[in-house]
DNA sequence: GTCCCGATCCCCT
DNA sequence: GGGGATCGGGACC
C-alpha cells in the first residue's frame, strides 16, 4: 500500500458531487486513535445520499439532526438507528448543500485486536456493515460533526490497489429511490457487506 | 404529546 | 431466512 499517512494525506476531492465522491473514498482510510491505540481500516464499501434523493435524511432540509449533512465537506455525520446501531458517513460538496457518503464496509488494517475486542468476535463480521464498523472503531454520536482532519478520527487518502475495480449497484436496506445506482465497492473483496 | 418506523445486527432455525 | 431488540427523529394531531 502505497501510503504514509501524514495529515497532509487528507482527501482533497471531497468537494464534488456525491456519487464521485463515494467511488473515490473506496481505498482511503479510517485512522483511529483510542486511548494511545491505533486502528487503520480501508474503505471499501459506500453509499452516496444527497438532497435530491428521497432515501438520504437531508432530503427533508435541515433539521438539529442533519445539520452536519449541510455543512462544509470533510466532518463526520452519524445517525443512531434501530434503537441500537450507530452509522457514519462523511460530509461532501458544498456548505449549504446536504450531501454525505455512508461508509458501509472497511477492511481491517492495524489494530484488529482491539476491534475485535470491542466486537466481540472476529473473522469476516468484524467491519462488513455499516453499524459493524461503528462498534468496531468506537464511532457514535460523540464523533458526531467531528472535522476528520483531526485526531481521534481522521481520513486519509489513498487508491484502489493494482488489479482491483470498483463496482456500482442499487443501495441497501432502503424504502425510497431504491432505482438510484449510488452504492460502490471495491469488487471482490471480502469485507464488502454483500457481492 | 403521541405514534410509527428506520441508511441494522444478531441469534436462532 | 426470519424475527426480536430498542430509541430517536419527524409527522401529524
Amino acid at each position: 500500500m502505497s501510503n504514509n499517512n501524514s495529515p497532509e494525506d487528507f482527501p482533497n476531492f471531497l468537494n464534488n458531487p456525491v456519487e464521485t465522491v463515494a467511488e473515490r473514498l473506496l481505498g482511503c482510510f479510517f485512522e483511529r486513535n483510542l486511548g494511545g491505540r491505533r486502528m487503520l481500516a480501508r474503505i471499501v464499501e459506500t453509499e452516496a445520499y444527497d438532497e435530491g434523493d428521497a432515501a438520504s435524511h437531508s432530503h427533508r432540509g435541515r433539521t438539529a439532526r442533519t445539520e452536519v449533512m449541510f455543512g462544509e465537506a470533510g466532518y463526520l455525520y452519524v445517525y443512531f438507528t434501530y434503537g441500537m446501531h450507530y452509522c457514519c458517513n462523511v460530509v461532501t460538496g458544498e456548505a449549504g448543500h446536504g450531501s454525505a457518503v455512508l461508509i458501509r464496509a472497511v477492511e481491517p488494517v492495524e489494530g484488529i485486536d482491539s476491534m475485535e475486542e470491542r466486537r466481540g468476535l472476529h473473522g469476516r463480521n468484524l467491519t462488513n456493515g455499516p453499524a459493524k464498523l461503528c462498534q468496531a472503531l468506537d464511532i457514535d454520536l460523540r464523533l458526531g460533526g467531528h472535522d476528520l482532519r483531526e485526531e481521534p478520527l481522521r481520513l486519509l487518502t489513498g487508491e484502489l490497489l493494482p488489479g482491483e475495480s470498483s463496482t456500482c449497484t442499487t443501495r441497501i436496506g432502503i424504502s425510497k429511490a431504491t432505482e438510484l445506482l449510488r452504492r460502490h465497492y471495491i469488487a471482490g473483496n471480502p469485507w464488502v457487506s454483500r457481492h
